[in-house]
RNA sequence: GCCGGGAUGGCGGAACUGGCAGACGCAGCGGACUUAAAAUCCGCAGCCCUGAAAGGGGUGUGGGGGUUCGAGUCCCCCUCUCGGCACCA
């Protein structure tokens, strides 16, 4: 088209309609809302009003938000907007998670230094958010990486220390060389850096500084029961993460001369009520006994370092579960505690050191691995537990008897002293207490929940405020020398150990005791200290002398709803649990838990995979905002599936979405003039739409009528979600079915059938109903009515069941449950009347013939079922 | 292996405590508007058979059983799939 013919059409006599057009108007609104940040801010916590704190996981400033960052918003945003226009005193804050690995690297690869890197990306994700409308309360904005909040991680820090919660201790350690850093239990992901899927994890040995999760094991573990707002995938994996195993520790005596380890061996079992049957020991390769028994035979000590290696290397490969069972006899002998059986000592590969007690015994009859062993080296099976039924008439004979299930409960026990014919619950019992009364063993618990290594040897972090002086040993700083200041000019490699210990003027310190020269600890924090505690920090986030100001957070705690990805089920939500614990007996906090409620967002994905720049299937939401507007895109990424689900990103489906916004859109814009009577008439208040007939008692047409019914059918819906299941799919479509609806009116609106006062008041409503969804939208529309200020006041609508209920029921007809016919009748109509309908219809008539009738199910408001023989 | 999700048209998904399966949207088809196209508006649409058509019949929620007047929904067994944990003693 040339650029005349353009202009003709553009001046063409029929006004072109209106068009949605989303880009000055977000841009309009987005400016306003940036220029008046007061807006958002939560009320102060004398408020009347009841408070609601939303929040969602900050994110780590990479530079630019991915869609997953926009889904997890818009979630939290149509929640937060939504409590506002319930009337709650809202806290919805943002905070950028901001030390890292990936500021470093950047540093490297580019030559910018880490804190200018951060901030450059801060300043573009701001803009993203702003663009895409997020409510947040930036004058509670929180970064990690700053002193003013990294200081208290330092501050807490000294805190654990003087509790006894950090302790430090020399230790195998989780090394990404990538990273060239040290990683958590919780990093590792098959044997792979959770960053570099592709990157083997070493073990290596260094000092380390640990905190005392495993104090609160149980605590963390029985409070999951409380958590009844949390998805139970995430409590069921926080259970299995802490793992907590219930059974004993039985001492066997070490036949033979005592050495440097001792001389006893203490297993760890779950079912000591098969110790009549264990026939050997199994040791850990790296078992302090093993170590003593191989110093003096050479042989002995390289089979062992082979064992070692096996299992290293499965535990590399992350596939300790699949490793090939190998084991070498010591040549050494233990004392079975119950009967006084000599069984030999092995050590193999299988046996982790870190889990119980790094020994075992072996009961091949009742355990599949060490059955296999058993199998394999041509040790002794013997059978002391069956099933009930078998186990009555057992006697020795049946050791022979094939593996059995290790936990079959209704058996009983055999061959087993004076234990036989015990059933094996009752066994367990009876022979803890019996080892517990000799001395030689006690019932006991472990954990999979190890304590937490925070040391990391990498530059952009909290560095920890401890100083090693030659004299005095390890030294706290003292509080009032904090915060220790992160160095700002510092060479960055990824070669080596930390980087902090290349800058001496860091690393060279005074004591604190005795003022002779001393070093500092170089290792900074892992970055999940920061996020175990930042949203206490929002409702403070000036404070000067303290993490955060307590009774500010006593009136916002706990969190009412946060919301995050699941990938954060486990380490994230773990360690915050901890944290606040820990704040509780520092006395910070009254409360256990952070959060009431948690949601765990499903992933976005596209073309059945994950987004990654590899598989080039990555959608960037500037993208969508430019071709498609944020209204768009969020109500998109809402609408798709329930927010819970993974989300298959279609371009064409936030199309669909966009045509429904811009329908509504153009609806309001064409009719704004209703409001214009509609304000005239009411008097300034707003008035209600009547019931059936309307206002001057005239009934409405039907159409009308029926926009009338959907409008209340639809807010209730939208408020039902938003209490209860979240699916805003469902409350969308529900909004675009009223949409729909106003369009078949237009018939009725231009011969005026359509009373103003109504079409103004169903307009308000749908604009109202739209705002948590599409703010920027809203907000026009709003304003296009003629209404002022804020649409975040109070201004939930509420729903009017006289006006959305039905005024004629369908009623489905079945003749033995298979639909025959549809009968139409007035709501109130009485039970009787409609069977009597339904059994008059021709159709069913037809159907039962001549068959009898047995009975007639009936159900209100829904169908009649005629049941024939 | 254990634990927890999930499987519904060509596609994303609806169906709250058992009660008309397929709402809403995408893609598709037909019509209106237009010189034409786009945009927009209105309509059709699970699949199969039958009929010129209106219509009629059958079938259908991963598979197999069951409970029920009635099952996508409840029970039992199985398959596939996603996620977590895993020689955890």
């Amino acid at each position: 088209m040339s650029e005349k013919q353009k202009n003709m059409t553009a001046n063409a006599p029929e006004p072109a309609e209106v068009r949605y057009d989303p880009a000055p108007i977000e841009e309009k609104w987005s400016a306003l809302w940036k220029a008046d940040p007061a807006l958002y801010a939560a009320e102060p916590h004398t408020s009347q009003r009841p408070k609601y704190y939303v929040l969602e996981m900050l994110p780590y400033p990479s530079g630019a938000l991915h869609m997953g960052h926009v889904r997890n918003y818009a979630i939290g945003d149509a929640l937060a907007r939504h409590m506002w226009m319930r009337g709650f005193n809202v806290l919805h804050p943002m905070g950028w998670d901001a030390f890292g690995l990936p500021a470093e690297n950047a540093a490297i690869k580019n030559n910018v230094p880490p804190r200018e890197w951060t901030q450059r990306n801060i300043e573009q994700m701001k803009v993203q958010m702003n663009r895409l409308g997020f409510s947040y309360d930036w004058s509670r904005e929180v970064t990690t990486c700053l002193p003013d909040f990294y200081r208290w991680n330092q501050w807490f820090f000294l805190k654990l220390h003087e509790m006894g919660l950090a302790y430090r201790r020399k230790s195998k350690v989780n090394w990404c060389p990538e990273c060239a850093t040290v990683l958590a239990n919780e990093q590792v992901v098959n044997g792979c850096c959770w960053r570099h899927e592709e990157t083997t994890v070493e073990q290596k040995e260094l000092e380390q500084w640990f905190l005392r999760t495993t104090k609160y094991s149980d605590e963390l573990l029985d409070g999951i029961e409380k958590l009844d707002g949390w998805p139970e995938r995430v409590r069921t994996m926080q259970r299995n993460w802490i793992g907590r195993s219930e059974g004993a520790l039985v001492d066997f005596k070490l036949d033979g001369q005592a050495g440097a380890a001792g001389d006893t061996v203490s297993v760890f079992t779950t079912r000591i009520d098969t110790i009549y049957g264990a026939t050997s020991i199994q040791l850990a390769p790296e078992h302090p006994l093993v170590k003593e028994f191989a110093s003096a035979e050479g042989d002995l000590r390289e089979q062992v370092d082979e064992l070692v290696r096996q299992q290293g290397k499965a535990r590399e490969a992350g596939d300790i579960g699949g490793i090939e069972k190998h084991g070498v006899f010591t040549g050494r002998y233990a004392v079975n505690p119950f009967n006084q059986e000599k069984v030999p000592i092995w050590a193999a590969n299988y046996i982790l050191m870190d889990y119980g007690t790094g020994a075992i015994m072996s009961v091949p009859a009742h355990d599949e691995r060490d059955y296999e062993f058993a199998k394999k080296y041509d040790l002794e099976i013997r059978v002391v537990v069956l099933p009930r039924s078998i186990g009555q008439l057992a006697d020795e004979h049946h050791a022979e008897a094939p593996l059995l299930p290790y936990t079959e409960m209704e058996s009983l026990l055999i061959n087993s002293g004076e234990f036989s014919g015990l059933p094996n619950d009752e066994a367990i019992e009876k022979m803890s207490a019996h080892a517990e009364k000799h001395g030689f063993g006690k019932k006991t618990v472990t954990y999979r929940l190890k304590d937490w290594g925070i040391s990391r040897q990498r530059y952009w972090g909290t560095p920890i405020p401890m100083i090693y002086c030659g004299k005095c040993g390890v030294v706290p700083v003292p509080e009032k020398d904090l915060p220790v200041l992160l160095p700002q000019q510092v060479d960055i490699t990824l070669m080596g150990g930390s980087p902090l210990s290349r800058v001496p003027e860091f690393l060279n310190v005074k004591c604190p005791k005795c003022g002779d020269a001393a070093r500092r600890e170089t290792d900074t924090m892992d970055t999940f200290v920061d996020s175990s505690w930042y949203f206490y920090r929002y409702t403070s986030p000036r404070a000067e002398d303290r993490p955060f100001d307590s009774q500010a957070a006593a009136y916002w705690f706990p969190i009412d709803q946060y919301i995050g990805g699941v990938e954060h089920a486990i380490l994230h939500l773990i360690y915050s649990r901890f944290w606040t614990r820990f704040m509780r007996d520092l006395g910070l906090v009254r409360h256990d838990e952070p959060a009431e409620r948690m949601f765990t967002q499903g992933m976005v994905i596209k073309d059945g995979a994950k987004m990654s720049k590899n598989k080039g299937n990555v959608v960037s939401p500037d993208d969508m905002v430019a071709r498609f507007g944020a209204d768009s895109t969020r109500v998109y990424s809402l609408f798709a599936t329930s927010p819970d689900r993974e989300l298959e990103w279609q371009d064409t489906g936030v199309e669909g979405v966009h045509r429904f916004l811009s329908r509504a859109y153009r609806f309001v814009m064409r009719h704004t003039g209703a409001a214009r009577v509609g304000h005239e008439h009411g008097n300034g208040s707003h008035p209600r739409p009547g019931a059936g007939p309307g206002a001057d008692g005239i009934p409405l047409p039907p159409k009308v009528r029926a926009v009338q019914r959907k409008l209340h059918q639809t807010i209730q819906r939208v408020t039902e979600d938003f209490q209860g299941r979240w699916h805003f799919n469902t409350s969308i479509a529900a909004i675009m079915e009223l949409v729909n609806e106003l369009y078949a009116t237009e018939d009725e609106i231009a011969s005026g059938k359509f009373p103003a006062t109504v079409l103004a008041e169903v307009q308000r409503r749908l604009v109202l109903l739209l705002a948590p969804f599409a703010p920027f939208l809203a907000a026009e529309l709003w304003e296009a009515l003629g209404e002022k200020g804020s649409l975040l006041r109070h201004l939930w609508p509420e729903f009017e069941p006289a006006l959305a209920k039905e005024d004629e029921i369908e009623y489905a007809v079945q003749v033995n449950g298979k639909l025959r016919a549809r009968v139409v009748v007035p709501a109130e109509t009485p039970e009787a009347e409609v069977r009597e309908k339904a059994l008059a219809d021709d159709k069913v008539r037809a159907t039962v013939g001549d068959q009898q009738v047995v009975k007639v199910i009936f159900v209100a408001g829904k169908l009649v079922n005629v049941v024939v023989k």
